[in-house]
DNA sequence: TAGAATCTTCAGAAGATACTGAAAGGATCA
DNA sequence: TGATCCTTTCAGTATCTTCTGAAGATTCTA
């Protein structure tokens, strides 16, 4: 393993980076990889990964690719070395707006296609009704339409953060300071 | 079970809610029953959700109190009725403030904390260094700043969003779309 | 206070997720 | 071409999470 100077500090916020990634549905692994490629000033292989953090090779190698697909990573060669090395985003604007777009992809898309096909489907039911039953599905539509319009606006205020923050996270700051008050 | 009118629409919604939920380190149950209460007009008592959904009746009332701690549904009580019902939170905004306090408390804090305690870390053991080995702790040092930076950040944001929220979605939709141009 | 209705708890079971390690695959070199 | 180095794959295993169902606690009624 190449000199990376590492210290508690890093090790403390492997662990707990780590830690927290459980509860955003990401695998331990996975972040603590993230952390450590995070922290380092050069890349690293497979082999540095698995002694740092004491993981199988296996386990590695699955994790590192599904880092590289997220975007959070990248494979980096060396000439005169076949071992692939691999080295984080360190811009923490940029792999927010990677983790944002990513998550949107898998998770937000997902959700508004649904709501969108339930809005089609109640639409039609509602048709049949009277009365009562017809001011209920008309609640319904109502909380179907609500979410939708919800994420909408998460999505239009997530783009516009990242446009601001291709500009800094100084200026956005001192805009959202402005506005806040 | 109350006459809840249920359709097609609705089950969609409760399975696609459930499915998400696990991305986001949360556990499809309790989702479902997020979800089954968000859609009804009706409080619903622990019976009904089992019934609904097909779970027991520990699993029914363990995810309707961590649903009650999380603040996202409320115990209902009726007069001359033993039975405890639910209702859950229905304005979608609130629902987002309430997940984002929440988060933030139980996951981003214990985050920042660390940071704080590797920035103070560092700054110890960067003391004792020269060189080559100062350079490369000026620069962990430099991304854990980063990152807390990025949290402070955020935070603003999301309580600008809040506030805004208050208003009324429409308002902040306008502000948004004005400021993203 | 007995008894019924309801809620909570928790040990064990079931299910989901992630890891390991070895074998197979692929690339490069001599 | 064979040897070497490195990566990927995957069946089996370990671990973690969540659920079940029944026992126990609690609350209310008569």
């Amino acid at each position: 393993m190449p000199e990376t100077g590492f210290n508690g500090a890093d090790n403390l916020f492997i662990r707990r980076w780590g830690e927290m990634a459980v509860s955003w549905g990401i695998s331990r692994t996975m972040a603590e990889i993230h952390a450590l490629l995070y922290l380092n000033t050069c890349p690293l292989c497979t082999d540095d990964v698995m002694d740092r953090l004491a993981v199988s090779r296996g386990s590695a190698s699955v994790n590192l690719r599904e880092l590289v697909n997220w975007g959070l990573i990248v494979r980096v060669h060396r000439r005169g070395d076949r071992k692939e090395y691999f080295e984080a985003e360190h811009d923490v604007w940029q792999m927010f707006e990677t983790i944002m777009r990513e998550r949107r992809r898998r998770e937000i898309q997902p959700i508004v296609e649904t709501i969108q096909r339930c809005l089609t489907m109640i639409d039609q039911e509602r048709r049949g009704l009277r009365g009562k039953a017809r001011a209920e599905a008309d609640i319904h539509q109502k909380r179907f339409a609500d979410i939708l319009e919800f994420c909408g606006l998460m999505t239009t205020m997530f783009d516009l953060v990242n446009s601001a923050g291709r500009v800094g996270l100084k200026p956005l700051g001192k805009m959202l300071a402005r506005l806040a008050k």
